[in-house]
DNA sequence: CGTCCACGTCTAC
DNA sequence: TAGACCTGGACGG
């Protein structure tokens, strides 16, 4: 799900979707949702969808019709339009389907009003995302590094000076450019322009060939092609736009060109690090000099994560020759001197695998919240989970 | 069966 | 800056 241009898929297929599709009635949360009501109730209505950054907007349009006036009985109909903002936390998507083919965890559901009517349903098993009615786009969030891309540069500018080490959102992009992961952000970014030359070129061109790469970023002779890597957090997550969404589409099954795509992840011969907040990096070569001291790598070894996300399912084995030819892509390789000051902390945080230390209480606790899960799990198709008293689980650090 | 892990916020020490 | 908030898939025993 999230991250990205995975957002502006989502709104892709809703818009796919629910072209031409007539909504009606209440929109429906499920019982275990936390996230708001949402008071719309509407005879005829459409639904469209527009994203940005982190977030979905759907726009609920009613329909007015002859037949307006008889039908209100007891609901008040609405009729101004609503928006609701979405945001997909780590597991949210859309799906469009039929009635009884909704799927588990549907938590804010909108019903077509044809006769064996249709539903779309916001998905979420984590239930980490929400929505808000009449929400607009969150105001103190960052540029949308795909549609506000000058802005996201200057931003970025700005707060080049406070940066520590190069956010986690970079690093599948700190692959193409072969920049250590663990470099620190002003290293990588110094002598960057905040005008990028290039984008009133051809901004959706694919990935910079070595020759386009401007002399510039060479001059900082740390890594080649430094300066772009703001260019790329634009342009890549537009790649995967432009891979047709497919995944995210149940109608297309060719998952292999997204699997090329990413390039990195569970990967051979790649490697991985988890800095300070437990997340885990992937690159190629060396760490950088910020690299967490003595982060464990997870398992990196064995995982072939199955390519079971929601949105990509029908996944098919990436061929050995698209990924090395992808892999070939790196240009110079250089060495970055190791230094010793490293400010990273070296807190092995959450479920640090390095720390054992109160398993009992965990173990126990964890095994109370898992049988309850299990009572509960056993919920007809529409998210109408219902669960009694849940034992709070705390963690006693 | 149990443990670890996951594309993100929030808020309480 | 640790948890908390959640579910479920992969994997190990």
């Amino acid at each position: 799900m999230p991250e990205g241009p995975e957002l502006h898929l989502a709104s892709l297929y809703v818009n796919k979707m629910c072209e031409g599709v007539v909504f009606s009635g209440p929109v429906v949360k499920s019982e275990v949702s936390k996230s708001p009501d949402v008071s719309f109730n509407c005879e005829s209505y459409r639904i469209t969808a527009s994203s940005r950054g982190k977030e979905v907007k759907l726009t609920l349009t009613p329909i007015k019709s002859d037949d307006d006036g008889k039908r209100r009985s007891k609901v008040t109909q609405t009729d101004q339009p609503m928006d609701i903002v979405f945001r997909f936390g780590m597991s949210g998507y859309f799906r469009f389907t039929s009635e009884d083919e909704v799927p588990k965890h549907g938590h804010l559901r909108f019903y077509t009003k044809e006769k064996p009517c249709r539903v779309l349903s916001f998905v979420d098993a984590r239930r980490f995302g929400s929505w808000q009615p009449n929400g607009t786009w969150q105001p103190d969030r960052g540029p949308c590094i795909m549609f506000e891309y000058k802005s996201f540069r200057s931003v970025i500018g700005l707060q080049l000076t406070i940066i520590l080490k190069i956010d986690r959102r970079f690093f599948p992009f700190c692959l193409r450019l072969n920049i250590p992961p663990f470099l620190c952000a002003r290293d990588a970014l110094e002598g960057l322009e905040l005008e990028d030359e290039f984008e009133n070129k051809k901004p959706l061109k694919k990935e910079p060939t070595k020759t386009e790469i401007p002399d510039r970023a060479k001059m900082k002779g740390k890594t080649q092609g430094m300066g772009d890597l703001l260019r790329l957090c634009h342009t890549v997550p537009l790649e995967v736009v432009s891979l047709g969404g497919k995944g995210y589409d149940p109608e297309k099954v060719d998952y292999s060109a997204f699997q090329a795509w990413l390039q990195c992840y569970y990967v051979d011969g790649m490697k991985s690090v988890r800095d300070h907040n437990g997340r885990t990096m992937w690159f190629k070569g060396d760490p950088g000099p910020m690299a967490p001291k003595d982060s464990k790598s997870p398992k990196a070894k064995k995982r072939a994560k199955k390519g079971d996300d929601h949105d990509y399912t029908a996944k098919k084995k990436v061929t050995k020759s698209v990924m090395e030819s992808t892999m070939k892509r790196r240009a110079v390789k250089k060495e970055m001197p190791k230094k010793e000051t490293v400010h990273v902390k070296d807190t092995v945080s959450k479920k640090g695998n390095a720390e054992k230390k109160q398993e009992g209480i965990q173990q126990r606790k964890t095994r109370e919240s898992t049988r309850e899960r299990k009572s509960s799990s056993a919920q007809p198709p529409g998210g109408r989970e219902t669960r009694s008293g849940r034992a709070t689980r705390k963690n006693s650090k």
